[in-house]
DNA sequence: TTCCAGCTCT
DNA sequence: AGAGCTGGAA
């Protein structure tokens, strides 16, 4: 808090005790930066100076105000939680941290940061800034921002927050981890807590916060040509490195969009080395199939052909022993799909 | 051009 | 777990 006082900065709901203004603030600032939010602060300010003024206005004007901010869905927020404060509050903010919690828009943070700031209630805040500068200081390796972590920052931050003071300490945590305590990279050089920063300590800043591994699935499209000639098959091994390291699966093209039959009868001629009159298609099948960071849209290409096919990185093998290699999933499903079917 | 940061709701 | 937006950094 010493340092909070030296190096804040000078923002205009700090200087107010108004819930009105600090629940204002507060919404226009999730998910966006205060240089951002700071020019709509002011314009609602000045527009809707009260809850009534913005339950008042059309719902037209709030979006208006709120244009180019983005997530407009806290904007249709603020305006039925401002009507509901205005028509079942009597114009008053619920001044509990569980109060205010019920009102829309409003969730565990935000909540905890009103409470605290508005009314000095002793609960933690945990946002961003906080889960940064409290997994490096105690080197804590629990992915952030899901609800498990929530209860375990809380918890921890219960011991730390001063009963009297709970508003002007979760906000000097805020701004420490908003200007000191930054993504990267923080000003260790300067920082008060270095010499008991755990994660400064082990060399290791830049290994917190840990973040729970994004699901950004991209989908791909697989084709995967099963080749047979009499009783043999052609199968190629997977390299060391990437997906299904070392296992066997059936030859296959990758590609970012769907093929048609005629792209892979074109294909597969090239890179076997064979003519199309030397191949017949026997039919495909197509699955999905979900890895942590992959939608494969999955097709098997079947084909019988009447010549040996030539290709660098195949093999072959007889059909009877094709379980007896080390297959990814996908291709379990395909066999078992096949077995059933027969 | 791509990646990342940032809370709540569903 | 995923959707919802924008601006700034890599």
């Amino acid at each position: 808090m010493n340092w909070y006082h030296a190096n804040s900065r000078p923002l205009p709901w700090r200087e107010t005790g108004d819930p009105y203004l600090i629940w204002l603030s507060e919404i226009i600032l999730q998910q966006t930066r205060v240089e951002q939010g700071l020019p709509y602060f002011e314009r609602f300010r000045s527009s809707f100076p009260t809850v009534e003024k913005l339950a008042e206005a059309p719902e037209s004007a709030v979006m208006k105000h709120w244009q180019g901010l983005g997530y407009y869905s806290r904007a249709r927020n603020l305006h039925q939680t401002a009507k509901i404060v205005a028509g079942q509050h009597q114009g008053k903010f619920p001044d509990t941290y569980a109060g205010l919690l019920r009102l829309k828009g409003i969730g565990p943070y935000t909540a905890a940061a009103i409470a605290s700031i508005a009314f000095n209630e002793a609960v933690p805040v945990v946002d961003g800034n906080v889960y940064r500068f409290i997994s490096r200081y105690l080197a804590i390796d629990m992915p952030v921002g899901t609800p498990t972590a929530q209860r375990c920052f809380s918890e921890i931050l219960l011991n730390y927050l001063p009963q009297e003071q709970a508003g002007l300490f979760n906000q000097a945590l805020m701004e420490f981890g908003a200007l000191q305590c930054t993504p990267r990279p923080p000003d260790c050089e300067t920082c008060p807590f270095r010499s008991d920063c755990a994660a400064y300590k082990l060399g290791q800043i830049d290994h917190f916060p840990v973040k729970s591994t994004k699901t950004k699935v991209k989908e791909v499209f697989y084709h995967f040509i099963v080749m047979e000639k009499g009783d043999k098959l052609w199968l190629s091994q997977r390299d060391d490195s990437g997906l299904w390291k070392k296992l066997w699966h059936f030859p296959m093209l990758e590609t970012e969009d769907d093929l048609n039959a005629n792209d892979v009868m074109d294909q597969v001629a090239i890179s076997f080395q064979l003519t199309a009159a030397q191949l017949i298609h026997k039919g495909n099948w197509k699955t999905v199939h979900l890895l942590s960071h992959r939608k494969i849209q999955a097709r098997f290409w079947q084909f019988e052909s009447e010549a040996a096919p030539r290709k660098k990185g195949i093999f072959e093998i007889n059909r009877g022993d094709l379980e007896s290699y080390a297959l990814p999933q996908l291709m379990v499903k395909y066999i078992r799909h096949k077995e059933g079917g027969i």
